[in-house]
DNA sequence: CTTAGGG
DNA sequence: CCCTAAG
């Protein structure tokens, strides 16, 4: 019948037949929470923070996010289709998660407006030359992917 | 690399 | 999920 194409979609020589290669309330609740405290489009520090396992990286977060906004119906025709909300679509997740989810959509933007920057030094201009950042938790994943040429 | 958008 | 584009 009606084949899916949201999920069980086997690509290329990915042969995870049988793996953990979904998303669960559990990475939802994650997902929820570390952008309630950090902010949307920080996907990195929350790569980092919540999800330091498993290869997901911003793209697959970013495209979790669009999905829950979808299903949580955070934005809306809010026009004239007030009626009914797309039929009653199957929804995995907790009213209080579909809560959190909405209020942070409505009050992010979404875009990196981190504008709340107003402390920003500009009759100082430290010279922030008394530091050569050793970022050594960051480089090393990276030279094994980048670290061509 | 990281984020954003589209397929 | 994968690819592409811009920063």
């Amino acid at each position: 019948m009606s084949d899916d194409s949201s999920s069980t979609k086997r690509r290329k020589g990915s042969i995870r037949s049988k793996h953990h290669r979904l998303w669960n309330l559990s990475e939802v609740m994650k997902l929820i929470e570390g952008v309630s405290r950090y902010g949307v489009g920080r996907w990195t520090e929350i790569k980092r923070l919540l999800f330091s396992t498993s290869h997901r990286t911003s793209v697959d977060l970013k495209d979790k996010w669009r999905n829950l906004l979808r299903a949580s119906g955070a934005y809306m025709t809010s026009k004239k289709k007030v009626k009914r909300t797309q039929k009653h679509m199957n929804l995995p997740l907790p009213p209080a998660a579909v809560c959190r989810i909405r209020e942070l959509a409505i009050i992010h933007p979404y875009p990196r407006e981190r504008k709340s920057k107003f402390p920003l030094r500009v009759t100082g201009t430290p010279p922030s030359a008394t530091s050569h950042d050793t970022i050594i938790s960051r480089s090393r994943r990276i030279a094994s992917k980048q670290g061509y040429t």
